[in-house]
Order: C-alpha cells, then structure tokens, then sequence
DNA sequence: TCAGATCCTGACCATATGGTCAAAAATAGA
DNA sequence: TCTATTTTTGACCATATGGTCAGGATCTGA
C-alpha cells in the first residue's frame, strides 16, 4: 500500500505505532549524521525495523525526511507565534528568548536537524521551511517595529535582533559538542540569565 | 609517492600548485555538503584533476578533509588571539567582534564547514580543533574575568559572553541560505553595526 | 473460523563511491 | 639529448547503500 493512500484513509494502530518509532528514529539518526550521512539501516536499527519494512511505511529516505521536518517546523516555530502583539513588549521579548534557550535545551535533536539542513542551502525543505516561517517573520517585525515606534523598546533593527537571538539561543544545541569540550555540559543552565540579562540591556528604552 | 613522504622532501612546484587547488576544491564541495555528502569525484570535478590524481597527492577523502581543517583552524582563531590583554578593554572587544563579523561575510565557506563538523560532535577533528582553541578559550576567559574585576566592562559570565559571539557572528555565515530568503543577501553590511550596539549596551559598566 | 487485507522479511538488484594499479605522459636533471 | 623521476590516467575492484519483490506471517472483520 503506498503511503499516499495511507494518510487518506484512516491509518490503522500498527501503522501509527511504527511511523512513530521510525520517524523518532530518523530524527536520531539525521540530527547526528545529515542527510547524506544518515542510512536506511541506521534508521532501521534504530526503529527496531527491517529495511524493507521501513521502506514499507515511506516511499524512500527523501520521504522520511521531508516528513519528519515538516512535522517539526510547525513545533519549532511556535514560540515565535505566542509573541503578542498586546503584551507588555520587553516581558514578551523575555519570554521568548526564554523559551527558545528551553527549546534548545530539551530539543537538540530538532535544532541540529534544521541547522544542518540550512547549512546546506535547505535543498530539500527550502520552500517547505520558508513558507511559514517567511510569514512568521514578517509579523514578528511589524510587532517589533511598532514597540520601537511606541518608545517602548530601544530602537534596534528588529530582522537584526531576531537573528540574534535565534542565534545565542540555538548556539547551545548545534554546538554543544564545544560548549561541552569548553565548558562542561551543564552550561546551558546559566544560558537563560545571560541572555535574559543581554535582551534586557539591549532593548530597555 | 606517499603523501608523508612528499612534506618531507621539498614539495616540487606541481606538487603545491594541485595540492592547493585540491584543497580549495575541497573547501568549495566539504562545506556545502559536509564530510559524508561529499564526493571524491565532486572535489576533483571542482579541483580539474581526476579522481586518481588527487589520491596521488593525499592518501584519501579523510586525509583531504583533516588536513584542510587543520590548516583553516589557525585562520580561523586567530582574532581571538589578537585580544590584547593590556588594550582598552571594551575597545578591544569591539575590535573582536568586528572580526568577526567580517570573517563571517568573508570566509562563509570555513565558517560552515566548521559547523558542520561541529554539528556532527566534530568526530573528526575533536582533538585537532580543542587543542588549540581550548587553550585561546581558557586565556580569554582569564582576560575577561581580569577586566570584569578591574570594573572595565560589566560583569557578566564571561563564557556566555564568548559563546554568544561567537553564535552572533557564525550565523551569518551559517544560516546565510535562511537569511538570504528573509532578508535579502545584502544583511550581513549592517550586522557590524548591530552587534556593536548590542556589545556596548551589555558591556559598558 | 476463515478469507482478505495488512504487515513483514530474506534475497536480491543497480548504482554510487572510495580506492587501486599498471602503464602512459610529462618533466627534470645530467 | 637521454634517462630517471614525477605526474597523470583509464580501467578496474570491493563495498555500501537505496531500493525492489515474491512470498510468508499476522491481523481483522464477518
């Protein structure tokens, strides 16, 4: 049965027990290794599967991925949609960063995948990625923009300080591998305070 | 003739000519596809040799690769090592970040390859890069520490401080392909002027 | 219970890829 | 020029890897 026809009928328990498992594993497997580097047999091993029988649920490694990704955009962009426009501009600001050094805590696995896909160019979730978030970031600069306007955050260039928190605060899940040589592993613990303490100083009026 | 064999004897004219270009050529196809989606056949493609010809110049793919980061490594930490412990001291961090900024916009090609290995726990070159960056981390930390005593610039958890430049900076050359969709390829000119910004208002006691 | 659908597997295939080798071509030195 | 050395290559090999397939095992619903 190709997979197609799966999701348009109802998918039965089996087949939701094991896509799970191999879309968990895939995310193991892809986060440590890439595209290219990431094989069918390891995601096989990993899920506790055959090759063909993961070959059964999806139609190729490419499939795999692009739907493991898809499934995961939507999470990883969420706390950028919890931004309120209403809120009190710096708690808001605040929160978010907090929630994404959080993010990058308990999801490292995701914050790899993405950044190893967009290392390459995103040649295969290009449009995908960029379709939502392109709208995502749009909005999020307007918001931004009219706190700067109102004088109620320091005026910075706003595409500038989102880069640069989505930057500090994914730092500590893509390159934990030297944050942990250099410092330990525990460091992201503090991360939240410093970064609380950087965004505070940065954009208080 | 054995690729150890040849750094010992005086390498001939040949010899540094395609084993630079190899290395190029590897630079070029290693940091847009990463160590494992890398072929042999792509770095000779790029480097205008044949595939045997440059495993007559380097014992094989990983030896291409090692002895590539090996070499970019010094380029690579070499602003770190130009903080001048007895400079003024916000100036000299600002003068750091600057270099940074700008061997973002200059050397994305090295700066992704770097995360790239990175990404993956940097299996191959664990050792090689920690060695000497380990030690430049440890003495900047020192001077940061010193100058926070001195009440030069505000105190702030001096690694965090480190790593968030560093994150800053990197991005631009690593997300380049995310930024280039939302913003347009022309960001990074203005990136010195914020990060400056940012690294005033946190530091300036 | 039992037929039909779903799920799973061993064996297999085609291609890509890192690497080898003998010999030809080019170069350098006397 | 002529030989020895270095450089280059086409043809080839072994293995890894994505993917296929026929048929067996298991599950599901009547």
């Amino acid at each position: 049965m190709a997979t197609t026809e799966q999701t348009q009928k109802k998918p039965s328990r089996i087949q939701l027990r094991n896509r799970g498992k191999i879309l968990d594993a895939a995310l193991d497997v892809f986060s440590i290794h890439g595209y290219r580097g990431a094989t069918l047999d390891q995601i096989a091993t990993a899920a506790g599967l055959s090759k063909p029988n993961i070959l059964y649920y999806f139609d190729g490694k490419e499939e795999i991925f692009v739907t493991l990704l898809s499934s995961l955009v939507d999470t990883w962009i969420e706390p950028l949609r919890q931004i309120d426009p209403d809120g009190e501009p710096l708690e808001e600001i605040r929160r978010y960063v907090s929630r994404k050094v959080q993010m990058s805590s308990e999801m490292g696995r995701e914050s790899r995948l993405f950044a190893n896909e967009i290392l390459q160019g995103a040649p295969r979730i290009g449009a995908h990625l960029t379709g939502d978030l392109e709208m995502l970031f749009k909005r999020t600069i307007g918001i931004l923009n009219s706190w700067m306007a109102q004088g109620k955050i320091a005026e910075v260039d706003p595409e500038h300080l989102l880069y640069s928190i989505w930057a500090t605060t994914q730092h500590y899940a893509d390159f934990q591998a030297q944050i942990t040589v250099l410092s330990g592993s525990d460091k992201i613990d503090s991360a939240g305070a410093f970064l609380d303490q950087l965004y505070v100083k940065l954009l208080t009026p």
